[in-house]
DNA sequence: GAAGATAATGAAAATTAAACGCATTTTATA
DNA sequence: TATAAAATGCGTTTAATTTTCATTATCTTC
C-alpha cells in the first residue's frame, strides 16, 4: 500500500504536502520526526510549503491514526508511522484473563532507558498484574 | 528529613519560595504539578513570588533529584516528587547481568494503560532483554 | 552579629512551539 | 469542466517557558 491509498483511507484529500509529508516519514532512518523537522526537510527539498500546514497535517494524521504524537524532552512533540503490533500484556489476578496492549510511550521510554544504561533491546516483555475494576470481573465465568 | 534539610543537600540556598516549593508538594493532594499550579497556589497563599522563580526552582528541582519533570499530553510540564524505587529490569543476554531501574514515566504509562482497559495496579514485572553496547561486554568475566 | 561575596528574586521583555483567521487555490465529484 | 467543499500559505496570536537586569536575600567569615 501506498502514501497515496493510506491517506485515501483516511478520508482526507490527497494533496502535496500530505504525500510528501507521508513520504518523509517512510523514507527517514530517524523515526521521530518534529514539524520543523518535516518542514526543513520539504523546504529543502525544493517544495513550497508553510509551517501552518505541516503542523494541521501532523494533527490530522494523527486524529487519523497514521501517525503517534510524543512528548518527550525536548519540549517539541514528534511524531511516527503507527505500526501496529502487540507485546505487553495485562493479567487479570482474578480469573487470569490476558489483555494484549502496545503503548508506544512505553515502548520507546524502554528503547531511550535502556540506551542510558548502554543497551540495544533486542526483546522486552511487560506483565502487569492487576484487579479488573469491573463488577463482576468482566471475564469470569 | 524537612524540607530544609533535602534543599541543603543540593548545594541550593535555602530560600522562602524554594521551602515553600517543596512543601507544596508534600502536602498536595496531586501527585503532578505544573509551574502555572505551584504559582497560583503560592499566589492564594499570600506569597509573593514571580512566575518565573517558580520555573527556574522547579528546573534546579529537577537537576538536583529532588523533582521529576513529566511531559504529558497537555502542552505543558507537570512535575512530581521523585521518591526512588526499583522494580525494573534491563537483562543482559550476553552475561545474564542484572541492571535495575525506574522510569517515572514508564510507571505512570502502564498506569494509565491499565485505567484504560478498566484494571487497577497491584503488581508488574518489565523485563527488557538486550545487548549491551560496551565492547567488551561490562559485566564480561 | 555585621560586612562582603555570591546567589536568588521579581518584573518585564524575549523566545519558542503551536494554533488561528482569512483570502486564495486545489481537490473531488457530478 | 463547473462547482462545492476542503486545503493551503501567510501573517498574526496565544501560551509556555526562558532570559535579562536591577534589587534583595543568603551564606560565610571575622
Amino acid at each position: 500500500m501506498d502514501e497515496h491509498d493510506g491517506l485515501k483511507k483516511t478520508g482526507l484529500k490527497v494533496t502535496l504536502p500530505r504525500l510528501k509529508v507521508l513520504s518523509i516519514f517512510e523514507n527517514s532512518k530517524e523515526k521521530h520526526l518534529s514539524a520543523e523537522d518535516i518542514y526543513k526537510e520539504m523546504i529543502g527539498g525544493g517544495e513550497e510549503v508553510g509551517l501552518a500546514t505541516i503542523y494541521r497535517v501532523l494533527t490530522q494524521f494523527e486524529q487519523a491514526g497514521l501517525l503517534i504524537r510524543h512528548h518527550f524532552e525536548s519540549g517539541k512533540a514528534v511524531f511516527e508511522l503507527n505500526e501496529k503490533s502487540h507485546r505487553d500484556h495485562i493479567v487479570c489476578l482474578q480469573c487470569g484473563h490476558v489483555t494484549e496492549f502496545v503503548n508506544e510511550d512505553i515502548e520507546k521510554l524502554q528503547t531511550q532507558v535502556a540506551n542510558e544504561h548502554g543497551f540495544k533491546i533486542i526483546e522486552h516483555s511487560l506483565y502487569i498484574y492487576g484487579d479488573c475494576t469491573k463488577k463482576p470481573c468482566e471475564y469470569k465465568k
